[in-house]
DNA sequence: TATTGTTATACTCTATAACTATA
DNA sequence: TATAGTTATAGAGTATAACAATA
């Protein structure tokens, strides 16, 4: 029982430091200044973009869909579908039944843009070259493995 | 020569794929969301947080210092800094010899506050649980060895 | 009556410009 | 003259409230 007890904290302290060191890459640091980066080269505001690699990622989403997977008001979903129809990079289309929802597609400037954006977020941290290949393929499957399970987990995202 | 070549382009591709698996994780997921969550209750704004962590990690600092580490105008440290000394978590103080420059340190309370977010944010994603001990090893280990070497990088924070 | 989306509005976050004090 | 910091102000980004159209 104290064997057991005492694995459940050696485990969750490694979880923890995983998840620390994970963040602290992120936080504050390289992670967000790329993406500031790729939107200004755009000419997009932040929430435009993601919402432009949510509906290229996820396929056409209503309004709504999009508000609630950003977890933000639709008022604000709408500002950003302006912005990013005003640069033809999405366009609102009709519901073929629900006449009240408006599906956003992307066109195929957005997903250009999409694929843009990309190559700039995955050009790696210059201080990923500490790491030899065999230890780059390890870091590559632990993360995607937890990458995965968190998109299949819901409200996760 | 070509095989050379084959080999720094596997190098790259896997260090572009480590470092699209780490950001996919905190691009509009669960990493923000955590440090938000984490603000709101402690009732700062996300900046002030930045900077008490920033303070508090690496000693005092000037308000231009601040300013630099967040590549940020030194108008918004003072609004930052001022939100921090009203809630009684940093205080300024006089550097010894140039009279123009505020030392900002951390109070008693802020130290508090500052292993507060950190119990927060460390909370492990709960997708972490596909991994096992030998593999949440291996991940931190990896992951600490890149943040170390961008800690001891200029200019890649 | 409840839901989707928009408009009008206000609040927060961040930057620019002008200023004071010190070096 | 140049630098540290502040103030006043303006601009993005985001939310709230009231509204129109459809279900």
């Amino acid at each position: 029982m104290s064997i057991e007890a005492d694995r459940d904290t050696e485990r969750h302290e490694l979880a923890r430091q995983s998840w620390q060191a994970l963040y602290g890459l992120f936080l504050n640091g390289e992670g967000q200044r790329r993406f500031m980066d790729a939107c200004a080269s755009c000419g997009l505001p932040p929430g435009a973009v993601k919402a432009l690699m949510q509906v290229v990622d996820h396929g056409q989403s209503s309004m709504r869909e999009l508000a609630d997977s950003f977890h933000c008001d639709p008022s604000y979903v709408t500002s950003l579908v302006d912005a990013l129809e005003q640069a033809g990079l999405v366009e609102r289309r009709l519901h073929p039944t629900d006449r009240r929802v408006k599906v956003v597609a992307v066109t195929p400037a957005g997903l250009e843009m999409r694929e843009d954006v990309e190559q700039r977020l995955s050009e790696p941290l210059p201080s990923m070259d500490v790491l030899d290949n065999d230890e780059l393929r390890l870091l590559r499957d632990l993360l995607l493995k937890v990458h995965h399970a968190s998109l299949a987990a819901p409200g996760e995202r």
